[in-house]
DNA sequence: CGGCATCCTTCTGGATACTG
DNA sequence: CAGTATCCAGAAGGATGCCG
């Protein structure tokens, strides 16, 4: 099942926050993603971030400066996620309203 | 964050391919769901399904037949998630291609 | 058939402190 | 700044058995 391999990529809480912020700002620092990502700690954003580097989701550009800066960024291939991602966002809000209703 | 509320709902490995299977057939019994998601145990398919009622998803119905028949169907909310299914899926197929390509 | 109860193991993830 | 290391609690999840 093709969702079942999707998955495997995007578990945990964070990573699809993360894609999204990076869709919205495309480079983006270490300590900027873990204050955009609500209550994030950086253990857990540096895990995850590997994992998505090593599927090949995003890439990490790391600049010669003192002290050093690292860029994170979609790849090409991570871009591909938007659709889902604005898909469910626009779900996303259609349920806090359902919730809220009540 | 929208995306946060809907992953709320959305948490842990089985409940999109959960939704995925009642998108295809859209009446459904426990021990078919129980085969046709990959390697759920029943306890979790219980646990899923009672956690995804309580938020409207999906809707139990209990047939009055010896022994006891229960079917279960996405809700008209819950099929709002079809298309979010639809391109996770086909991202989906985009990366089993891309892994399988190494 | 469609679960629930129990036990047990693994994984998730937070807090804090430390390094180059 | 961008992480690593350690410790630890709790949640997730598998196996098995029982029940109406």
């Amino acid at each position: 099942m093709a969702v079942h391999d999707a998955m495997d990529v995007l578990t945990g809480k964070w990573k699809i926050s993360i894609i999204a912020v990076l869709c919205y700002h495309n480079k983006r620092r270490f300590s900027d993603i873990l204050k955009d990502v609500n209550g994030i700690s950086n253990k857990m954003l540096s895990k995850e971030l590997k994992e998505m580097e090593q599927n090949k989701l995003i890439k990490r550009t790391v600049l010669d400066t003192q002290p050093v800066t690292v860029h994170y960024e979609l790849t090409e291939y991570g871009q591909k996620l938007q659709s889902v991602i604005k898909n469910l966002s626009d779900w996303g809000i259609e349920h806090r309203k359902e919730i809220m209703g009540k």
